[in-house]
RNA sequence: GGGAUCUUAGCUCAGCUGGGAGAGCAUCUGCCUUACAAGCAGAGGGUCAUAGGUUCGAGCCCUAUAGGUCCCACCA
């Protein structure tokens, strides 16, 4: 006995009492089972300041449809879930809270504020993870992670320590990129370049004469975007081959304001057509200039704290920000005389992409990966394929980084995250990286020991996330069996910060990669195209699509029409089509078990099956073949399109109505249950391939479709994924149902056409003296007379009692005439056959031509010529039977 | 400056290794047909950006052009 469904399709309730019948249940659970083959998933950590957005969502959604899709086809599937620690958004984030209470940082000082975040943590860190519950994620919680739990601190320190030894970590004075509010270095990766209108300013730096005074006359002119950072101006630089300025060659000028003489030093750097072909160097404050400085053993000044304002080496210019240095140091040159001109310029600005501050280049001491070497098998695999990356274009984008690697900035002057494994002595000076605490000196045994205050880049430990998940440093059985996993899903914006560093690192502390295949996917943007943010407040909710149509129906228009890596625009009215799929899928279902209810259904004999039986069992293994095999390409969104395209065509639109009949007449016990029979197995089929993208609808349907059945799983997601089988082939039917299908639409088009209402049913004729194609109607004869309204039919060899102004229909090897009790304009009919005929003269004309082609004929492959003959002679068949028609009609 | 990518129906997009152009939405016509009006049946609508080329055959491959988007570099 099945359960009832409810009338309509409503999600609400409904998800969530699924969801939490799964996740007690184990399904999402994986153990190391050495008889199964495993297939994982690492889930990219969302941070736990995180809300869910629509990139989550969308990433999600991949990462559920592959492990629902692995495990329903018996793999070991493990989707390994977390969350990060995020460093600098939490820090910022709880910095702010307590700044509500009027606290600051420092004042708690860094043991008691470390204290606070993980007590934040507590309280919103999971706050993510069950929103992603809501979308219906398999992921297995009770292997939940966080990149700064204990497993992943030993991991992070472990990777720091040995690759410290192999100096491949090291610690050094360079420039680095400086976030004036957040108050920490950070990566190149971090930085992003917003084009910016500002101005270049054409100043004019006395040249030196020989009596080590500055000229009155003679100036060396040049151009710069940044004028407030001459205040750590160390030279002015020139072509080494610029004609101009090669009497400058060992000479000094002027620096005003600071008023002292630096060199002109001759670089290559220089592009002699930018400008006056001369350009200030200031090796603190710039990264160009820095190596300028290198090469030339220049000074490096720095004038800047690292609030972002001037510092003392500023002099009078001290404590201004950037900013009103910049202006009070031009106004200062104007009144000198050294301001040549001001002209408008537009150029990139680098800013943090989390605040959105400038970034200010600054010389520091921080923590370096050295990049060259760790980064080659990076390279190697992907050329190599051994990793894949989906779509393949990504490759360039890849490439791109890597080809152009620099050393990677570690160290973050944080107080929440990973804190380095360094330590010094305070007497002598010693360095020590250690994994245990250092509390003595090896060289002096002082027990003066402090630790490096700086904490590491997230990214550092997000890095090992594939394998630190899986008990790394530890050997455990997790990581030998599910190590390296299979699909990495992630947003194409993150291959720097993320995907090439889980590479290097897996290749580096493994020794093997950390995935196969990375699947990327694109931006979620609004119905406009935008990039949904929070500023411009364009940002759509999931949970609140989810809220009003449910989960499935967002996963669904996630991933249907897109193609890998591609962005998408999310609308409601693509929701809501999505929406009202599932209330088709819901209602068909409902049709059908209203029908199974009370009856106990048997397998039919191979006998007992009608040939439009034959024809959906043979449509429905084909589309899993195909699903299976878009499936396991990553073609989600064209097997999801297949899958709609099956259920609500072949299964709702022609199969429930063909069978309709036969459900409904009780006299015919064995035909009824075929029908039955046939319409259930499609139905559990199609669930299985629709439930990796709609799990809940799907498994509420099976779970009330199947109950009771002996043979039935207890739930959908850990039933067995239809297979393609060779015994489901049934091409004949399937032409034979096809030509039915024919008939149809050719009755129901003329009807339209001609204006009948529906109500006004019509007799209808079949004319054919193929014996195939009569048995075809004879045996379809329930269905087509209500499929094509008519009130009767008769099959026949001849036109015997068929009245003359009967309208006709061509099929191939027959022709359907329906006498109209109206009359019909005899006129009309003959212009609509001669309008027929011209069309298939074409068709013929087109084919004749191709296969009378010698190249096409010599060159093209045997099947496609086969089915041009095929065509053509089909072609012929219909045209010479609109002839036929014709030559009567008139 | 380098690279990627896009340009297909009114709109948003699919189109997998080259073999007669598809979906959803929108539009028009007719239907409350006992699963579904969140529905059913029909219809209209495309020189696949442009110009060349390769091929028996090009929306798909190659070249160029135009326009859009993105990434990287950052010449002051």
């Amino acid at each position: 006995m099945s359960r009832e469904l409810a009338k309509t399709y409503d999600p609400s309730g409904m998800e969530g009492r699924l969801y939490e019948k799964w996740e007690k249940s184990g399904y999402f659970h994986a153990e190391v089972d050495r008889s199964k083959k495993p297939f994982t998933i690492v889930m990219p950590p969302p941070n736990i300041t995180g809300q869910l957005h629509m990139g989550h969502a969308l990433d999600n959604t991949m990462q559920d449809i592959l492990i629902r899709f692995k495990r329903m086809q018996g793999y070991n599937a493990l989707w390994q879930p977390g969350t990060d620690h995020a460093s600098i958004a939490t820090e910022v984030r709880v910095m702010s809270e307590l700044k509500k209470q009027g606290i600051d940082k420092h004042d708690l000082g860094r043991e008691k504020f470390v204290d606070k975040v993980w007590e934040w943590r507590e309280e919103y860190g999971g706050r993510i993870t069950k929103q992603l519950r809501k979308m219906g994620s398999s992921c297995d919680w009770q292997r939940e992670r966080f990149t700064m739990d204990e497993g992943c601190n030993k991991a992070v320190t472990e990777v720091f320590v040995n690759l410290y030894n192999k100096g491949l970590i090291y610690k050094g004075s360079r420039i680095i990129n400086w976030c004036p509010i957040c108050n920490t270095s950070i990566s190149d990766a971090e930085v992003e370049y917003v084009e910016q209108p500002s101005h270049l300013w054409h100043i004019k730096y006395p040249i030196v004469g020989d009596d080590g005074k500055p000229s009155a006359n003679d100036f060396l002119t040049f151009a710069t975007t940044r004028p407030e950072t001459m205040l750590g101006d160390t030279a002015v630089a020139v072509h080494p081959d610029d004609d101009r300025y090669k009497h400058l060659h060992g000479k000094n000028v002027w620096l005003p304001i600071v008023n002292k003489a630096i060199p002109v030093v001759e670089d290559t750097y220089v592009d002699m057509e930018f400008g006056t072909g001369v350009v200030k160097i200031t090796p603190g404050h710039d990264p160009n200039d820095f190596e300028v400085g290198k090469r030339h053993d220049l000074p490096i000044v720095n004038v800047m704290n690292d609030d972002g304002t001037i510092n003392e080496n500023g002099g009078k210019y001290e404590g201004m920000t950037d900013l009103e240095a910049r202006d009070a140091i031009v106004k200062q040159l104007q009144d000198e005389g050294l301001l040549v001109k001001i002209e408008d310029y537009s150029h990139n600005v680098g800013t943090h992409d989390r605040c959105g501050a400038t970034i200010q280049p600054l010389v520091k001491q921080q923590w370096f990966v050295k990049m060259d070497e760790l980064i080659k098998p990076a390279v190697e695999a992907v050329k190599t394929g051994d990793i894949r990356l989906v779509p393949e274009r990504m490759d360039r984008t890849y490439y791109n980084w890597t080809d152009n690697i620099r050393d990677w900035c570690i160290s973050r002057q944080l107080w929440w995250g990973h804190r380095i494994p360094a330590y010094y002595c305070s007497d002598c000076g010693e360095m020590i990286v250690s994994k245990d605490t250092v509390h003595e000196c090896p060289k002096c045994k002082s027990t003066n020991i402090t630790r490096d205050e700086d904490t590491l880049d997230t990214w550092f430990s997000s890095a090992l996330w594939p394998f630190s998940t899986l008990g790394w440093p530890d050997k455990t059985e997790e990581l030998d069996y599910f190590y390296p996993t299979d699909v990495l899903v992630t947003g194409y914006d993150i291959i720097f910060f993320w995907v090439i560093r889980m590479i290097f690192s897996g290749f580096e502390h493994m020794g093997k990669k950390p995935f196969s295949t990375v699947l990327f996917h694109g931006l979620v943007r609004d119905g406009l195209g935008r990039k949904m943010s929070k500023s411009l407040g364009n940002g759509i909710d999931p949970l609140e699509v989810i809220e009003k149509y449910g989960a499935d129906a967002l996963r669904f228009t996630l991933v249907t029409g897109n193609a890998p890596g591609n962005d998408m625009r999310f609308t409601d009215e693509r929701v809501e089509a999505s929406r009202n799929f599932a209330n088709k899928v819901w209602n068909a279902s409902r049709f059908i078990m209203m029908n199974v209810e009370g009856k106990s259904i048997t397998k039919p004999s191979d006998d007992d099956l009608w040939p439009v039986d034959r024809w959906v069992l043979s449509k429905l293994n084909k589309v899993i073949r195909e699903v299976t095999d878009n499936m396991e390409k990553f073609e989600l969104g064209i097997a999801v399109q297949k899958v709609y395209d099956f259920i609500y065509d072949v299964l709702c639109d022609w199969y429930i109505e063909m069978v309709k009949p036969r459900l409904y007449n009780t006299d015919d016990v064995k035909s009824a249950n075929a029908a039955l029979y046939t319409v259930k197995t499609v139905l559990i089929d199609s669930l299985k391939l629709l439930h990796p993208y709609m799990p809940f609808i799907t498994e509420e349907i099976y779970l009330t479709l199947t109950e009771g059945d002996a043979d039935a799983d207890e739930s959908i997601m850990i039933s067995s994924w239809p297979v393609y089988t060779k015994d489901r082939e049934f091409e004949d039917d399937e032409a034979e149902i096809e030509l039915i299908k024919d008939a149809v639409r050719g009755i129901r088009n003329i009807r339209s056409e001609m204006n009948v209402a529906p109500s006004k049913k019509a007799k209808v004729f079949v004319v054919t003296e193929d014996e195939k194609v009569s048995s075809a109607f004879e045996k379809g004869r329930v269905f087509f007379e209500s499929l094509a309204n008519a009130s009767s039919l008769d099959i026949q060899k001849d036109k015997t009692g068929i009245a003359d102004d009967a309208v006709s229909i061509m099929i191939a090897n027959a022709v359907i005439y329906i006498p109209f009790e109206e009359l019909v304009d005899i006129k009309d009919e003959i212009e609509r056959l001669t309008k027929e005929k011209k069309r298939l003269e074409g068709e013929i004309k087109r084919c004749e031509g191709m296969l009378s082609n010698e190249k096409f004929i010599s060159k093209a492959p045997e099947a496609k010529i086969n089915e041009e003959k095929e065509k053509l002679g089909k072609y012929t068949l219909l045209y010479k039977q609109v002839e036929e028609r014709l030559a009567t009609l008139s």
